[in-house]
Order: structure tokens, then sequence, then C-alpha cells
RNA sequence: GAGGUUGUAGCUCAGUUGGUUAGAGCGUCGGAUUGUGGUUCCGAAGGUCGCGGGUUCGAGACCCGUCUUCCUCCCCA
């Protein structure tokens, strides 16, 4: 026998029934999308090495698959890298091109090479997949699907309202009963990074701060004094810990620890429009939360941040984005400030099957089924098969004349609420039996009434 | 990238200190029922025990390698 086939790890097949699923939410946030004004783009599964790597943090680099070149290119490979061990110069060597990280950095890409195409402020959402070469763990894989929005070309602060807007509305129609989102301000930790004296660090700190409902106090400080912080700037953190209460007092707080830094200053007052706007506009499901630990580790963010976390599931961030100032820079266009979020379609859709939030009618992808008595019964159905798929209702043939018993448990596998059955004598009466196959009631109809019935079931 | 864990029928899983012919439930197919499904009863098919190597008279079980699963870390959606 030949050996199972296996899909590579971290990679899935979606069976019709999940394929449904997944339409049904990608359709709630397509509509959502555009109804705030952006528009679909598309670009390449795979980019230019050169375009992805370096953007995402020497984590994010190792995580990007790579291509490997094909053919006579295989030959440029620098053999002395390699024996000097110098693993990552070598790797380049090899490839040219790698698989998308994400949709934002191809994003900025696309901005900067079509600019002479597109109007600012450019809105643009974007629904593809997107590959890691990470540990694959529950609600992580290896090619997953990504629902962005983004606009760039504007500083405007009513963009971070939009995108909370979005977040909001998006998964409160998916149906999620509550859900956290968190937001901070690149600014804010800037400025607790220079109070410190610790500017240049600022990625270390914050993902040392990051960790601070995970390892605790102590272990932040743990972490810091292993990253080569030293005991007096450590210090000068100690007083964030006891941040708490609600965005209002943290802010308050955080206000006249900030006093001396004009890049925190900065950060606290954006926040702060963001913050009062949103409270005046009110959210469906959402929760707002200035979560001051919060800091994302992909380096181009520049202004706000973001992250949401589902209620009620063990499951990492299912949403996450943030404002980038530079990001279109790196590929030669200054002074495009975008924000953009990215709404992470694999992890709520195993957070809406858990918390079974998918409505029962998805599986139901064929209305009529017509039986087959044999082949001049069937020629006569076909006919009639015809109008109904012509009204617009899913309907179908039974391909042979099975025993009824296989036809009917083939309709009720299919979830098919009704199935029509012509016989010889039927047939030449122009008469026809329709089963409920819900109740198990029949009735009797002659074609017309039929095809009536079925209008109105449209 | 580090550590741990898992793999036996289409699916979920049993399988004792290594010992003849590897089991169950569900599903599938056939029949009870030649034009009536979802329930019931009867019967059948379906396995180089993830893959490769090793130890042994003998391996599903032990050892090594490899792939895969899930988990913790790292990072993230």
């Amino acid at each position: 026998m030949a050996q199972k086939p296996t899909i590579p790890k971290g990679t899935r097949d979606f069976l019709p029934a999940e394929v449904a699923k997944r339409n049904f939410l990608f359709d709630i946030v397509k509509q959502v999308f555009a109804r705030y004004g952006y528009a679909p783009i598309q670009t390449p599964s795979f980019e230019l090495s050169s375009t992805l790597m370096g953007k995402y943090g020497d984590e994010g680099d190792r995580l990007i698959f790579r291509i490997l070149n094909s053919g006579e290119k295989i030959r440029k490979a620098d053999l002395e890298a390699l024996a000097a061990d110098n693993l990552p110069r070598f790797a380049s060597s090899l490839s040219e091109k790698a698989l998308r990280y994400d949709l934002t950095v191809p994003f900025a890409r696309f901005v900067v090479q079509h600019q002479n195409d597109l109007t600012f402020p450019f809105k643009r959402y974007q629904i593809q997949p997107v590959w890691r070469a990470d540990r694959p763990q529950h609600g992580r894989y290896q090619e997953f699907t990504q629902c962005d929005v983004d606009v760039v070309g504007s500083e405007s602060l009513l963009y971070e309202v939009e995108m909370i807007q979005i977040f909001d509305e998006v998964l409160s129609n998916l149906g999620l009963p509550g859900f956290s989102i968190c937001i901070n301000n690149r600014k804010i930790l800037s400025g607790i990074a220079e109070l410190i004296g610790e500017a240049d660090r600022i990625v270390d700190l914050t993902v040392a701060l990051d960790k601070l409902d995970k390892i605790g106090q102590q272990g932040v400080i743990d972490e810091l004094l292993q990253k080569g912080f030293t005991p007096k700037s450590i210090e000068k953190i100690t007083p964030l810990f006891a941040l708490q209460g609600n965005n209002e007092q943290k802010m308050e707080l955080l206000g006249e620890y900030l006093a001396q830094s004009e890049i925190g200053q900065k950060g606290l007052d954006e926040l702060k429009v963001v913050l009062d706007d949103i409270a005046a506009l009110g959210l469906q499901k959402g929760e707002l939360i200035f979560d001051l630990t919060l800091a994302r580790g992909l380096n181009y963010y520049t202004g706000a941040i973001f992250e949401v976390k589902a209620h009620g599931v063990k499951m990492g961030s299912i949403c996450g984005g943030g404002r980038y100032d530079d990001l279109t820079a790196l590929f030669g266009l200054k002074d495009l400030s975008g924000i953009g979020i990215s709404f992470g379609a694999d992890r709520i859709y195993d957070v809406m099957s858990e918390l079974d939030l998918f409505p029962k009618s998805l599986n139901q992808t064929l209305s009529v089924l017509f039986v087959n008595f044999g082949e001049s019964e069937a020629k006569h159905a076909l006919k009639l098969l015809r109008e109904v798929r012509n009204i617009g209702l899913a309907a179908e043939l039974y391909p042979q004349a099975s025993k009824l018993q296989k036809q009917l448990k083939y309709a009720n596998d299919r979830q098919v609420p009704y199935v029509v059955m012509i016989g010889q004598q039927e047939a030449k009466d122009g008469m026809l039996s329709l089963k409920n196959m819900e109740t198990g009631q029949q009735e009797q109809l002659t074609e017309a009434e039929f095809l009536t019935k079925c209008e109105q079931l449209f």
C-alpha cells in the first residue's frame, strides 16, 4: 500500500463545512472594511528577500520562509560564508525571494511603487495568507490568513479612532460576546526609556515590560538586569509597576511621571484624544483598555499600538496593529505616515468554533434534490431542475437510479431540506411528490405549484 | 532557535514484564426494507502499528535517527 500522504506541519486542509464558515467570517470582515471606505488590493505571495528582511526585528527575520534559488542560480552559493560559519550570509546567497511574513510591509512596498497611481490618504484592505516558520501550537500555524486594513498619507488621529471602531464592529458582528482592545503608544514607551537614561534600548525595555503580567515585577527586573540595564535605571522604572486603576487614573499618574519627557507627553496627548473620542462614541461589545505593558515586537511602529484579546478562551491575541511613520521611508518615500490593523482570521475562527458562534445553516449547500428513478424519469426531472436553478436555488439530480434509501440518506447527509420525487406515473400526470426532510411530511403538487413554492423559498 | 510530548483501521482510542493470528467504539459498505432518510437488528470490508536503522531466537512495545502532533519558552495572528 502506498504511504499515507501528509501535509507540512502548521498547514491545514479545509473541508467544505470549514470553508463555508471561513467565508462567513471573511464576508463580515469585508463588509465592514468596505463600509469604512477601504478598497481591496492583492500582492504576490512572495517578495524579494530584501523587501522583507530587517523589517520585523531579529526574531521576525528568523521566522521568514525563504525560497531556495532554482536552477543555475544555486551556483551563486557563498561557500566562503559557509566555511566562515556565517550562516545568515550563506542563507542569503542561496535565496533571493521569501514568502510574505505579513501584509503590512508588502503594502508599504506597494504604496511606494504605485505612488503616482494612488490618491492619498490611501485606504486599502487585503485578505491573503501569510507564512511564518514558527513552531506550530494551539492557534499558531505556519500558513494563516490575515485581514488587514491600512491607511497611509495622513497623521490624523481620526484614523486611530476609526481602527478601534473597525475592531469593535467586525468582532461584534461576528458575534463575539466580549473582547478587550488594548491600546498603548510607542511614544510613551520612548519617553520612559528616555527618562531612565536608556533611550537606545527601547526594544529590550518594552519586550521585558510586555511580560509583566506573565512573569511579574521581579521577573521583569531580572530580565532587565540580565540585558545589562543598570540597577539605577531599573529603580526609576519601579513607579510604573504600581500603575493601576481605570484608563484615566493610569494616564494621570503617567502624566506626572513623564512630565520631563517631551515625546512621552506627546504620546500621552495622542492617547487622550483617542480615548476621549471613543468614550464619546461608545463601543458595541469591545472594551478599550490602556495597557502600558503592551509593546509589540514589530519594530516599525511609532505611535499608537493595538492588540485585541477575546474573552472566555485561552488564545493569544486575535488582532494587532498600530501606527508607523517611517515604513514607506524604508522604500524611499518619506513623510507618509500610516496606520493599520490586522485580524487573525484563523485564530478568530478557532475562537468562534470554541464558543460555537457560527450559524448552523452554513452547511446547507443544496436546497433541492431530485430523486433519480431511472433514465426516462431523470430526463423529465432534468427540465424541472433547470427551472429551479433559474429561480436561484441550489438543486441537483442524483446521478444514478440507486435505491431510494440511499438517495435519501445522501440528502440527509448533505442537509438538503427538500427532496423531489417524480416517478413514471407522476411524470405523465405532470405531478410530483415534495418531501420536507425536516418534518418528514410529503405533499403532491403540480409542477407549477412546485415552482411557485421554490420562488417563495428563494 | 531551546526543552518536553505524541503517532496503532477513515475517525477516537485500548494493547500487561518484549512471546503465536493486533482489538473496541464510531464511520463506511451490504442485508433485514425492489418508492421513503435521521432510530434498531444482522453481516462484511478495512492495519508493512508514522518512516528508516539497530538490539533480540522473537519488537506495536526497548535503543538511535528522522518526520509529525500537542505543550512550555521565544515570538506572534
